[in-house]
RNA sequence: GGCGCCGUCGCCAAGUGGUAAGGCAGAGGUCUGCAAAAUCUCUAUCGGCGGUUCGAGUCCGCCCGGCGCCUCCA
């Protein structure tokens, strides 16, 4: 079965070829690190993670590159702010990306370069594009010159027309064209800069991409992602210089993904209504954001919202709790005495349904249907008092499984996830467990002596203080609501 | 002003031109001392108006409403 991803480029879903039969070329990219990451930034890295795992499923090896972009004036402005080196900004942010990062199970690319180690790569790309009269020199600048690119707007659907009557860039003088954009910029008095034929300075933005792509991935690679945010002007800039360079097209599939809103609007910093990642932690387990942000399409705009994540929350609650049961009910079975057993896996309806699912331009949200839906059969075949089945159920949730860990979740154990979702409610509730055990406990001794009114009023106070309890043939189960 | 996207049940969210997946919430049944959990059943004609078609949420036009990019931005 084939996979169709949406191209940015063509504007329409195409088949998925890549340059190399078994081999993928994919290049992402990643953040400025001059401060925490928020929602926004985890939608990207789930996105292109979840294209990574499903790659690799599909069998190819995939060459993944997501850099860094750790010099540009934001990080200077931060250093210069907090007096302290600008190194030592992008030490720490980093750090806190991979923490952050980590927690979302987001997988470690093939290769995760950082502009500053590849200055040479740029500044060999800049001379190039000198070379060839596409780019100039200006008072200790070197900008790209956008006539000598026929091209340039063709993946944002730009002409330059519309955009110079449109434009509102900074006026800048030494420009031949407003449009015309930096490679490399003069350093200031006092800011960090490298040695270039143009005298000292540092990367523009857009350089450092096509360099680093061009230096893991060749000329020519497959796929090139980001947010929807990047399409104009980044990565037309970047298709501009790699193209002027090489006189190749760089990228063969362009992939962006939509944007996460609060109240309908864009979340971002310059409007000031975004959420770290790691705040969000503090009230939802990261898994429940992860699931939460993969249950609409990744081209769509997802609204972020208590509720949404309340309701991600309650589906990976069951999710987890269906799981246990159907391990307690397989109990030791080992599915290595079950004769063809990952083929029966590959031919489970569920997993036919999440690859057809997946192929259509990675559907997330009809996979989270098929997920739902798969949930329901287990739940009832492990209601079902024979056992003759546990071969097909084994089957079954390890398809279910199997699926999941694609999508980025069950990462966990049921009661590693169980714990984790307690500590989080209850670091905002502060619960005494004693309590709550004891009022369990004289519950319990109530319904023995059929003193179903004290039983109840047991119930009544844990209801209020958040614990719901569950009375199961092995005894009373207690959570958080 | 230019380019583009979106508007599907109370809420979230899928949907290759053939008569609307899934989740949350809600109603009813099974189970339970009662509950909870699980499970079963039920709940939409797709912003509006025209058009193309045997047939449109799905294509075309117009209108209304919302959003994005055109400056750094995932």
């Amino acid at each position: 079965m084939s996979l169709f991803i949406y191209n940015t480029m063509t504007r329409k879903k195409e088949e998925f070829v890549p340059l190399k039969e078994n081999q993928i070329g994919m290049y992402v990219c990643g953040v400025t690190v001059y401060d925490y990451c928020h929602v926004g930034h985890a939608r990207a890295a789930i996105v292109f993670d979840t294209f990574y795992r499903y790659f690799q499923y599909r069998g190819y090896e995939v060459l993944f590159v997501r850099n860094f972009t750790d010099i540009d004036d934001k990080i200077i402005n931060r250093a210069n702010e907090q007096g302290v080196d600008w190194q030592e900004i992008n030490r720490k942010y980093i750090d806190a990306f991979y923490e952050d990062m980590g927690r979302l199970n987001i997988a470690a690319p093939t290769e995760e370069p950082k502009a500053t180690d590849h200055i040479p790569e740029m500044l060999e790309m800049i001379q190039s594009l000198v070379d060839q009269d596409k780019a100039y020199e200006s008072e200790g600048d070197v900008f790209y010159s956008i006539k000598s690119f026929k091209e340039y707007g063709c993946l944002s659907g730009k002409n330059n027309d519309d955009l110079q009557s449109g434009a509102r860039v900074e006026v800048n003088e030494t420009k031949r064209n407003p449009l015309d954009f930096a490679l490399w910029k003069k350093s200031k008095p006092g800011e960090p800069f490298w040695d270039s034929p143009w005298g000292p300075g540092r990367p523009g933005w857009h350089i450092e991409c096509s360099a680093m792509s061009k230096k893991y991935l060749g000329d020519t690679f497959d796929i090139h992602g980001g947010g929807k945010d990047l399409v104009f002007p980044h990565h037309e800039n970047e298709i501009a210089q790699s193209c002027g360079c090489t006189g190749k097209q760089p990228v063969r599939y362009w992939v962006h993904n939509g944007f996460v809103n609060i109240d309908k609007e864009k979340m971002s910093k310059s409007l000031g209504n975004f959420f770290t990642i790691r705040e969000v932690y503090k009230k939802y387990h990261p898994e429940v954001l992860r699931l939460f942000l993969i249950s609409s399409h990744y081209r769509s705009p997802i609204d972020f919202s208590e509720k949404n994540l309340e309701d991600a929350t309650k589906v990976l609650s069951r999710f987890y709790e269906g799981l246990a049961g159907v391990q307690e009910k397989i109990g030791s079975l080992d599915s290595a005495t079950i004769p063809d057993f990952s083929k029966k896996v590959k031919d489970h309806p569920l997993t036919q349904k999440f690859e057809a699912a997946m192929n259509d331009d990675l559907n997330t949200a009809v996979a989270m249907a098929l997920m739902n839906e798969e949930l329901r059969k287990l739940n009832t075949a492990v209601q079902i008092k024979n056992s003759d089945n546990l071969g097909k159920l084994a089957v079954a949730v390890t398809a279910w499984k199997d699926a999941g860990k694609i999508l980025g979740i069950f990462c966990l154990t049921p009661e590693e996830f169980e714990k984790e979702l307690f500590e989080i409610k209850n670091s905002n509730l502060g619960l005494d467990v004693e309590k709550i055990e004891k009022l369990i406990a004289d519950r319990k001794s109530a319904r023995q002596s059929k003193n179903w009114a004290e039983a109840d009023r047991c119930r009544d106070d844990l209801t209020e203080m958040g614990v719901l309890i569950e009375d199961t043939p092995t005894g009373t189960e207690w959570k958080l609501k």
